[in-house]
RNA sequence: GCGAACGUAGCUCAGUUGGUUAGAGCGCCUGACUGUGACUCAGGAGGUCGGGGGUUCAAGACCCCUCGUUCGCCCCA
């Protein structure tokens, strides 16, 4: 059995997986659009610069996980992999400085070259979420409670918790990691490798370490709370404070940090215990020295990402499909007035499929097969009285209409 | 990238310590029923047992490699 298969880490979106995900961009789609985002798209492919500015050359994204190829003119270009750094670039290239806060909605497909697991693909969705330009804390609450909305109208937010935590601004940040560096180097002894490599990478992380050794390590390990600058503190109260006025129940969690290089402040996770390992559904945070670092003039930003192929596992609710109304020619005579009467009634709004396949009764169990509301069959009896036989396939009962009526009659039944 | 498990029909899965022609349910097709679906009954199609190599008189089963999936790590959505 060696068909052909699509290449690894990728997958067919069959109608139903694709409805599933359309519903979670819809509805996103939709509450983003209650919080005045628009909706925009960037190309899929960028510079790799894009993307390497701006997310760290240690970080692993930039490191292990790009798709880059090199473009005929001898260019290196990567896949995007993540919307973030494409949506900046976008803002300066632009020059969209004169309309902040620029706020937008995006979704669309990302790749990372990582080992795929259940809710991790090398080709997967996400949506996402960008104010850029407004340094207030007000938006890193408007941006959160978006992400919340979306949460609860697709019926996952009993399954998951917001985590958040500040990394404070770049001075705060840089005095707790130097803290950090210092301590963990005088226990490099009982460092785990993993955390070894992080304390070059990328120290911070350590502090998230599930290994044991590092457990112990951390539990004495200098505290962020200490070496936040009185900006950043009354800055993640105020953030914190709009959270619990608008009912947004959140976990402060310290250990929560970000691998990638230009957050600052407001770091955020909407976790999940229902996705194995994969646990963040949506996460995001404030990159306020993100479009200096591409190049753009010193702007603020705050955003996030979900991963639709997460959320769309979890949702609930998805709005049933239209169910059609099957027609059924009866004999030969009638099947060019059944074209026409088709036609029609799709002219008039109706969802119709013709079933003209075998005897009567395979194309009853065809109409039946679609689920269809009712079926429509005409005859030459039907025809020439100008009616045909309505039966609901639910109800069991047929009757008569008018071919005339027929329309108002289906409209009647949805 | 590291560690582990799994891969049998379209789908979900049986298949004994290696032993003739690999099974079931669901689904699909045909008919009972050439103007009536679901329910029922009868029949049928569909498998180089993920792929390749090896051991053996004999491999779906054992060994090696490879591809894919899943789980954990790393990291992340």
């Amino acid at each position: 059995m060696s068909l052909p298969q699509p290449v690894r880490g990728t997958h067919d979106l069959l109608p139903e997986d694709y409805a599933r995900q359309a519903h979670v961009i819809s509805v996103a789609r939709n509450m983003a659009a209650r919080f005045g985002y628009a909706e925009m798209a960037t190309p899929i492919f960028e510079f790799t610069e894009v993307f390497a500015r701006t997310m760290g050359e240690t970080s692993d994204v930039v490191s292990k996980e790009m798709y880059s190829f090199e473009s005929r003119s001898g260019e290196s270009m990567t896949l995007r992999p993540e919307y973030t750094a494409g949506i900046c670039r976008s803002f300066i290239s632009n020059g969209l400085q004169q309309n902040v806060p620029f706020k937008v909605f995006a979704a669309g497909p990302m790749f990372r070259y990582e080992r795929p697991q259940k809710g991790r693909q090398r080709q997967f969705h996400q949506i996402d979420v960008e104010c850029i330009g407004a340094p207030e804390a007000q938006a890193d609450i408007e941006v959160i409670a978006i992400g919340a909305a979306i949460l609860k109208s697709l019926g996952v937010a009993d399954k998951c918790a917001l985590q958040i935590n500040t990394l404070g601004d770049v001075e705060s940040r840089q005095a707790y990691r130097n803290a950090l560096v210092e301590y963990f180097s005088d226990h490099k002894d009982k460092l785990s490798e993993d955390s070894l490599n992080r304390l070059d990478r990328n120290p911070l992380r350590i502090l998230d370490s599930k290994d044991s050794g590092d457990r112990i390590l951390v539990k004495k390990a200098p505290e962020f709370t200490d070496y936040l600058n009185s900006f950043s503190k009354d800055f993640f109260a105020e953030v914190l404070e709009g959270l619990s006025l608008l009912g947004i129940d959140h976990q402060l969690n310290r250990r929560l940090v970000r691998g990638l290089d230009y957050y600052t402040h407001t770091a955020f996770e909407f976790v999940t215990d229902a996705l194995g390992a994969q646990g963040a559904l949506i996460a995001g945070g404030r990159y306020d020295g993100l479009i200096e670092a591409l190049g753009g003039k010193p702007t603020p930003g705050i955003g996030w990402a979900g991963g639709i192929e997460r959320l769309a596992m979890l949702a609930t609710g998805l709005p049933a499909p239209a169910r059609p109304f099957a027609v059924i020619p009866v004999g030969a005579e009638s099947e060019k007035r059944a074209l026409t009467l088709v036609g029609e009634l799709r002219e008039s709004g109706l969802v119709v499929e013709m079933a003209f396949k075998g005897n009567v009764g395979k194309r009853m169990k065809r109409a039946n097969k679609l689920n269809a509301r009712a079926a429509i069959l005409l005859g030459e009896d039907e025809m020439a009285r100008n009616v045909c036989s309505l039966k609901d396939l639910d109800a069991g009962e047929q009757s008569e209409v008018s071919l005339k009526d027929l329309a108002e009659t289906l409209a009647a039944m949805n």
